[in-house]
RNA sequence: GGGUAUUUAGCUCAGCUGGGAGAGCAUCUGUUUGACGUACAGAAGGUCAUAGGUUCGAUCCCUAUAGUACCCACCA
């Protein structure tokens, strides 16, 4: 039944997980209970989850064990996501460091691969949840390319095809000529990049000694110019809108056209015009009907538009054209300047706007239907609430989303082209004749699937039970990057396929930076390894700390700090419990507040147990509104100052009683143990149930414990004041003590005059003072120190130096003359009087008296020395 | 250009619907008090960014200003 001497986390943590998960206290189902549902948001199969995937799970774990603890049926499904152009740059750069690449091998045996990296990546994935102590239910985990979830795809494409919300079009698209695929807008980062912006000569066609002058960053699209827009209302370009100027890439002619897109103000007014290659450029093309002709391959070479230059990468191009441009004069200057250019999220490449055919879904109905839901009772509700603003912001301006990527690894997009006439089949189905026909080569975004990840995983499109018992989810948790992503994606799919939204609530966190601020990263090898720190301090630790250490939506620093003050914390708890333990008799077994008989209780009992109801109102208030922060504050505070500092100590001399009370002793050590244990479980696990499973009365996992309920009938207002004043008294002796140079333990002669009977108290007030003898007084007492406090006055017999009990004295008016000043200036303003609460009113006035009488002892005191 | 957040003790951050500013770490002074030195008892340290406004009363609400961070859009 004792405890080990020491906080051993690595011994508390071992074969608890296998144990939780073989009991199969992880599997949701008991139907006789209210349902509680939450998915993982499913890492990606590219590598080892890092800090991030901690917080996330860490945050998703309190959840769940708070609510099964609450007594609901919790689902917590697990799963993983395929992660197309990860995984697939991750499989191919292990290709070409074997000496081969996925073209040599071809797309079977490529996806072969992609497989097996899958498994292997699933599995240090599992061991990592375990790590973590999340309890995912994993009877039912799922992967976005397993059977149901490619049923749920296909059916979705075909749908919003018949539907005209999915269509194939020519587009400029942003193209990542490293993994060479077409991108969606809001995988492109833009970064502020050094650049040169180039002037060049274009002379006029009719006079070649004028020349317009055009500045541009990208030389090497000039192949693919058809024309010079100026701005209509330029008065510098009047004249020769409609006349033609020279390109000097290629001798072309360009006519010279006016628009009103152009700014007056930028660069020289004049702009070249370059439809397939800049989104801006295309519209104007359209606008007036004009040539698109593509000068770029998607691998970021040249196409035969651009003569003596085909085949050569853009950026050797633009080297050997601007050679040729400045050897016929026609380069003006090179201008260095900063400007924000595209990469690609995933390679970093320098994304290229390319005119390609793709396919996309159509968003504004989509996205409409997500801010009319916004405001019925069947929204999303934000935690924190701001974050609604970023998806209404994101969902009232987006592009058509382009899902087709030139990729292998993911869901084939299921369309069939004819090899013999301009017919497509869009089908699940493969056709018959597939002889005459030739599906797409191209897979979907990968997001396409994640956005489907809520009902998809639990069974849709078929009406399985668990999608009927648990879908819409309760709960979703994620960070605030992927927004946009993902979150908004899986309301508009949701709404738009189950006329519901996926979840009712969406709890967003922050991203946790490094000690310095900075975001982790790869290049910075800043990174924190989630597993680092629970080999160091243990994985309740790193829970507590990642939980608690920022409020909610906010990034959080790591701090090693931090994470040794929770083991500390939890150290505290583990001794506690073993102060206890060691306490009451083993075979002591009441626990339940029903079978204690209130008589029993002594006042310190009765304090604490009040305190504890107080707590777990509060603590349950938090924990319902997710503000795990504020319900660890209110829990660290109550264990260190009411429970530890303040009531163990008390029960020093409680536990030595022998007039009746003991028994009221042992079952308050014993239920306000459980319910710190209860209330610190979901934050962490391990060392609770190690600790509860000692206790001398337990179920067979804390896991099966349900969290405490507040008890009126533990609540005893009259003790408190009681006890306050106890412990107001032990602190001012204390405090005298100190500052009169006196050594904590020395024993002084003290005298006690309250308000209230005293005596139950005075055994207390004896030990954490020292005494050297403790008598109960109806007057003043001559030769002492008072103490003034609400409800008591101490009088402490004198026995040291008198300056020092002068200054120390004139310093206690100083105080308390401007405390009653401030007192005062409410008490007289007329209009506080008025208008402020009532209670709030007698609580001042109360204060004021106790000042009032605090000053004329103080001052009577000053004088008689 | 549009938006979101943030500015509180030396550092990192809390502070729930306005009513005497808190924690961790760091600093200083004590302590072999029988759960814990991973601790205990105390101390010092803050015009709550600035300026206005609302209010009996503002760290909190409103307006403006400044600094910082991030998101979206974007300049050819």
């Amino acid at each position: 039944m004792a405890l080990d001497k020491k906080y051993d986390f690595k011994k508390i943590e071992e074969g608890k997980y296998e144990n939780w998960k073989n009991k199969g206290y992880f599997k949701a189902g008991d139907i006789s209970k209210a349902r509680f549902s939450m998915v993982i948001p499913p890492p990606n199969v590219t590598g080892k989850l890092h800090i991030g995937h901690s917080i996330d799970n860490t945050i998703q774990d309190i959840t769940c064990r708070y609510k099964k603890a609450k007594g609901f049926d919790v689902l917590y499904l697990p799963g993983v996501d395929h992660a197309g152009i990860a995984t697939q740059a991750k499989v191919d750069a292990k290709l070409v460091s074997e000496g081969t690449n996925r073209f040599k091998i071809g797309r079977e045996a490529f996806l072969k691969e992609c497989y097996a990296w899958k498994e292997a990546y699933s599995d240090t994935i599992h061991e990592q949840w375990a790590k973590m102590g999340i309890m995912v239910d994993y009877s039912r985990e799922r992967f976005t390319l397993d059977e149901g979830c490619i049923k749920a795809v296909n059916k979705v494409f075909i749908t919003l095809y018949n539907e005209g919300l999915i269509y194939r079009g020519e587009r400029i698209v942003n193209y990542d000529p490293v993994m060479k695929t077409a991108l969606s807008n809001i995988e492109i980062v833009y970064k502020e990049d050094e650049g040169e912006f180039y002037y060049f000569k274009y002379p006029f066609v009719k006079d070649k000694n004028r020349y317009l002058t055009i500045a541009t960053t990208r030389p090497e699209t000039m192949f693919g110019d058809v024309c010079v827009v100026v701005n209509p209302k330029d008065k510098r370009y009047l004249g020769v809108i409609g006349e033609k100027v020279i390109n000097p890439a290629n001798g072309e002619e360009l006519p010279i056209i006016a628009d009103e897109y152009v700014d007056i103000q930028f660069g020289t007014g004049a702009m070249k015009c370059t439809p397939a290659h800049d989104p801006n450029d295309f519209n104007i093309g359209k606008k007036y009907g004009l040539e698109h002709p593509v000068i770029m391959n998607t691998d970021g070479t040249m196409t035969e538009k651009c003569g003596k230059y085909a085949g050569m990468d853009r950026m050797e191009c633009r080297k050997e054209l601007l050679k040729q441009i400045e050897a016929d004069g026609n380069l003006i200057k090179i201008e260095h300047i900063k400007h924000q250019v595209g990469h690609s999220e995933r390679s970093d490449a320098v994304v290229e706007p390319i005119l390609s055919k793709q396919w996309f879904i159509k968003m504004k109905p989509l996205a409409d239907r997500v801010l009319e839901n916004q405001n019925t009772d069947g929204k999303v509700n934000f935690f924190p609430k701001r974050f609604e603003k970023v998806l209404k912001q994101w969902m009232s301006n987006c592009d058509d989303w382009c899902i087709s990527r030139q990729l292998w690894w993911g869901h084939r997009i299921p369309v069939y082209y004819s090899k013999t006439t301009n017919n497509i089949l869009v089908t699940d189905q493969k056709p018959t004749d597939m002889e005459n026909w030739v599906q797409d080569e191209d897979v979907l975004d990968t997001w396409f699937s994640s956005a489907l990840w809520p009902f998809e995983t639990l069974g849709w499109p078929d009406e399985t039970p668990d999608f009927k018992r648990y879908y819409p989810l309760d709960c979703m948790v994620t960070g605030y990057d992927i927004i946009f992503f993902w979150v908004a994606r899986m309301v508009f799919q949701g709404l738009h396929f189950t006329d519901k939204a996926p979840f009712k609530d969406v709890i967003i966190h922050g991203i946790v930076r490094d000690s310095q601020g900075r975001k982790m990263s790869k290049s910075l090898g800043n990174g924190v390894d989630p597993i680092d720190v629970i080999n160091k301090y243990g994985v309740d630790s790193l829970r507590y700390f990642l939980a608690t250490t920022a409020s909610p939506g906010q990034d959080m620093r790591y701090s090693e700090e931090k994470v040794k003050a929770a083991s500390n914390y939890l150290n505290k708890i583990w001794n506690s419990a073993r102060f206890i333990l060691m306490n009451i008799p083993e075979n002591y077994s009441n626990i339940d507040a029903k079978n204690i008989d209130k008589k029993r209780l002594n006042l310190v009992d009765k304090y604490i147990l009040t305190k504890l109801e107080n707590v777990i109102k509060r603590i349950t208030k938090a924990m319902d509104a997710y503000e795990y922060g504020i319900a660890s504050d209110l829990l660290y505070n109550f264990v260190y100052d009411d429970y530890c500092s303040f009531y163990l100590e008390m029960t020093k001399v409680s536990l030595k009683d022998e007039n009746g009370y003991l028994e009221g002793t042992y079952f308050t050590l014993l239920y306000t143990l459980k319910a710190i244990l209860m209330m610190i479980y979901p934050f962490s696990p391990f060392i609770s149930e190690e600790i509860y499973t000692n206790l001398p009365v337990h179920k067979e996992s804390i896991m099966l414990e349900s969290y405490p309920e507040f008890d009126k009938s533990l609540v005893f207002t009259t003790s408190i004041k009681k006890v306050d004043a106890l412990k107001a008294a032990i602190e001012a002796i204390r405090q005298y003590k100190v500052n009169n140079m006196l050594a904590p333990n020395e024993a002084l002669e003290i005298y006690v005059r309250s308000s209230f009977k005293f005596n139950e108290l005075t055994k207390y007030l004896a030990r954490y003072s020292f005494a050297k003898s403790l008598e109960e007084v109806k007057n003043d007492v001559k030769g002492t120190s008072s103490i003034i406090l609400p409800n008591i006055t101490i009088f402490v017999k004198d026995s040291v130096d008198k300056e020092e009990i002068k200054a120390k004295l004139t310093k206690d008016l100083e105080k308390i003359a401007s405390e009653i000043k401030r007192s005062e200036g409410m008490l007289n303003n007329e209009r506080f009087l008025a208008k402020a609460p009532k209670d709030k009113i007698e609580s001042e006035k109360q204060k004021y008296e106790l000042y009032k009488t605090q000053f004329e002892e103080i001052s009577k005191k000053l004088k008689n020395i």
